[in-house]
DNA sequence: ACACACCCCTGGAAGC
DNA sequence: TGCTTCCAGGGGTGTG
C-alpha cells in the first residue's frame, strides 16, 4: 500500500525513465480509473506531449507532460512499469502510455481502486484531489511549531487525526502505526491528552521514521514495487505493523493488534501510553 | 468536530 | 480437495 515513502521512491525511479519521452498515444482498458476528464479527452489532451518531469504531493504521484499534469493516486496495489511494446501485457494492466521511441509506461493495479486527474499545470493543487491537502511532513514548512498548533483543539484520537489526509498528508496505517511506536504513544490517546513532550516525540518521529523508509527505497509489504519493479526494504525495519503476537523489539511484550478508525493497528501495550 | 457505516475491488487466507 | 466467506485498505460519501 504505497503511502510517502514509496510514491516518494516512484517518483524518483519514474523520472529516470520517463522523462523526455513523447507520447504518441495513451490506450485506457479501465476508463471509470480516469476521473478527469472523460477518457477520450484524456487520450486526446496527452498525445504528442513529452514528459518534462515527475513529482509527488502525498500519496499522489504527479506527472508532468507539459502543459498539463498528471495527478495519479496508486491507492492499494497500483504500479507502474515502463515496458518496450511488443511486451506481452500483464493482467490487471489498464492504461497504457504509449512513447514514440517504442516504450511504454503501464499502469497496472489489481484492485482497481487507484485515479487519474489531468489538470492544466498549476491549477492542480486548488483542484480535486489534491485541493484540501494537509502540510507535506518532510517540507521545511512543516515545523514542530506548526504541527502543536494544528493539533490544538482537536479531540479526536492521534490515529485517526493522523490517517486524516487534510491534517497531515503522506501517513497511511503502517506509518502512523510505526510513529507512534517510535513516539511511545498509543493509537488510541485523545489528542487532547498528548503532553508537549509526547507531540515533539511524534512529531520528530513521523520525520525520521519517513525519511527511513525512503532510504530504505519504502516498504513491500503487500505488493509494492518502484518504477523499476524492485521491491523496498523498509519492512525489514518495521517494528509493529503486521507483527501480531511477536515481540516488542523493545521489552519483548507481544504486539497487539486492535481497529482504531477502521484500521488494523498495532502497538505495544507496555511501550505506548 | 467526531464516529461510524458503507462502498469501491480482488486474491489470498481461513473456515467448513 | 473444493467450495464459500471473510478480510485488507484509502478515500469519498452519507448519517447521527
Amino acid at each position: 500500500m504505497p503511502e510517502l515513502p514509496e510514491v516518494e521512491t516512484v517518483k524518483e525511479t519514474l523520472k529516470t525513465l520517463i522523462v523526455g519521452k513523447t507520447v504518441e498515444d495513451v490506450s485506457i482498458f479501465l476508463p471509470r480509473l480516469i476521473k478527469e476528464p472523460e477518457p477520450e479527452a484524456f487520450r486526446e489532451m496527452l498525445k504528442g506531449r513529452t514528459v518534462t518531469g515527475v513529482g509527488r504531493r502525498g500519496k499522489f504521484l504527479l506527472i508532468f507532460f507539459d502543459p498539463w499534469v498528471l495527478v495519479s493516486h496508486l491507492r492499494m496495489e497500483g504500479r507502474y512499469s515502463l515496458e518496450l511494446q511488443d511486451q506481452p501485457k500483464e493482467k490487471h494492466t489498464h492504461v497504457i502510455f504509449g512513447f514514440t521511441d517504442g516504450t511504454e509506461l503501464r499502469y497496472r493495479d489489481v484492485r482497481t481502486f487507484g485515479t487519474m486527474h489531468l489538470w492544466p499545470k498549476g491549477e492542480e493543487l486548488d483542484r480535486p484531489p489534491l485541493y484540501k491537502l494537509g502540510p507535506e511532513p518532510l517540507s521545511d514548512a512543516f515545523t514542530l511549531e506548526q504541527f502543536t498548533e494544528r493539533l490544538s483543539g482537536r479531540k479526536t484520537r492521534i490515529k485517526a487525526l493522523l490517517l486524516n489526509q487534510e491534517f497531515l498528508t503522506g501517513l497511511g496505517n503502517i506509518y502512523v502505526d510505526e510513529s507512534l511506536y517510535t513516539a511511545g504513544i498509543h493509537p488510541e490517546r485523545s489528542v487532547s491528552t498528548l503532553t508537549s513532550t509526547e507531540v515533539k516525540r511524534l512529531y520528530e518521529s513521523i520525520r525520521s521514521t519517513l525519511k527511513e523508509a525512503i532510504e530504505a527505497g519504502g516498504s513491500s509489504v503487500r505488493s509494492y514495487v518502484n518504477g523499476n519493479g524492485e521491491m523496498g526494504r523498509f519492512q525489514l525495519r518495521i517494528k509493529v505493523y503486521g507483527r501480531k503476537g511477536e515481540p516488542c523489539h523493545c521489552c519483548g511484550t507481544p504486539i497487539v493488534r486492535t481497529v482504531v478508525a477502521g484500521r488494523g493497528t498495532h502497538f505495544c501495550s507496555k511501550c505506548q501510553d
